[in-house]
DNA sequence: CGGCTTTGACCGGCGC
DNA sequence: GCGCCGGTCAAAGCCG
């Protein structure tokens, strides 16, 4: 059988508050790999608890917090708030009836609550950390082969919640996006195949799209391994004139939040590791509550350790939807020859 | 000296 | 077959 991929938008609350309080709460995705991101009606959606296949999620109250200490004050607010699980099932609220039989197929071997758990554990594992606040955002995907595939949405400060030690190995102009990705793999254990993805979203500069693939075979790295790299790039980022040569000025050094220059533009310090600045102390802070709000769940999950058998939604499951909702870039609007997005995309 | 980033080259999949 | 595109490789250089 296939490897499904997984699929999940995650966003934090703050999004919400800061840029969509006064917008009515629907978004549609789309990113510039061939990826389609459906839309969902949230207010609309959550109310209406349209389960398939997920029959559990009924008898959720979405105005009661049974979390950990994140309050619900609103609708809109309901859906960014605590229970990841929630978020990790919406994006079928909206799934037709047609799809709905995929589904249970690919849930074929678990409870409901098995689910619930394993979707949690799988956001942690790929994430280090599970998002306190989340947003998920049906994902649909045409692709093919494909594996486990995580997609988080963060700002900058989400970004320093990943405890593994991530080594940068390219980075890539993307067709459609201003932003260049950085493909980092897992640095801890030579065999490892984990891979991580880091790009600023052309659709809110203000966030970060991580997607993970792949797994950790092995046990959450040292500190000081995942350090050593967050140190050198925060020093050459804040330090101006460091002679990166060999690139005849075309490098742009950026500084927190501002965007790249041009799509053209190769080289790019890696923004996206400088925020994890705020340093060590605050990742240190960070992990340490990762684990202890494992603890406080009775999960006794080490992170990075997995199932190979333990699938999720996969990215053929979401391949009959794109006709319903998600919407494609169209490639023809990209000018090649003078390297220029519209502004559409962006 | 080891581990990191940078960056052009390379490669495979895909559409035309 | 060809070119585009995304993902990876690996040489070179940086840094503590």
């Amino acid at each position: 059988m296939e490897d499904w991929g997984l699929q999940a938008v995650i966003r934090p609350k703050s999004h919400l508050d800061h840029h969509h309080h006064h917008h009515h709460p629907q978004q549609q995705y789309l990113d510039h790999q061939d990826y389609l991101y459906g839309s969902i009606d949230i207010e609309k959606e959550y109310d209406q608890s349209l389960l398939f296949g997920f029959p559990h999620l009924l008898d959720h109250d979405p105005h009661h917090d049974h979390n950990h200490g994140f309050e619900r004050t609103s609708a809109m607010e309901t859906i960014a708030v605590t229970d990841e699980l929630d978020q990790l099932y919406k994006p079928f609220y909206q799934v037709p009836a047609a799809a709905a039989a995929d589904v249970q197929i690919i849930h074929h071997h678990d409870s409901d609550q098995q689910i619930q758990q394993e979707h949690e554990q799988e956001i942690k594992k790929f994430c280090g950390t599970a998002p306190k606040t989340s947003q998920v955002t049906p994902k649909l995907k045409k692709r093919k082969n494909q594996q486990k595939r995580v997609v988080v949405q963060v700002t900058a400060d989400g970004l320093s919640s990943d405890p593994w030690a991530w080594r940068k190995y390219g980075q890539k102009p993307i067709k459609g996006s201003i932003y260049p990705r950085s493909y980092y793999r897992c640095s801890s254990s030579k065999g490892c195949l984990a891979r991580r993805q880091v790009e600023q979203s052309c659709t809110d500069s203000s966030f970060y799209i991580l997607t993970y693939t792949a797994d950790h075979n092995h046990p959450q790295p040292t500190r000081r391994n995942s350090l050593a790299g967050i140190n050198r790039n925060r020093f050459k980022a804040t330090t101006p004139k460091s002679p990166t040569n060999s690139d005849n000025g075309k490098t742009v050094t950026i500084s927190k939040g501002s965007p790249f220059e041009s799509p053209s533009t190769r080289s790019v310090s890696s923004f996206e590791d400088e925020v994890f600045q705020p340093s060590f102390i605050k990742q240190e802070s960070e992990e340490t509550l990762f684990y202890d709000k494992f603890e406080d769940q009775g999960h006794t999950v080490m992170p990075g350790i997995l199932d190979d058998d333990y699938m999720v939604f996969g990215d053929d499951f979401f391949e009959g939807l794109e006709d319903l909702g998600g919407y494609k870039m169209d490639s023809s609007s990209y000018n090649s020859s003078t390297k220029q997005f519209p502004l559409v995309f962006c």
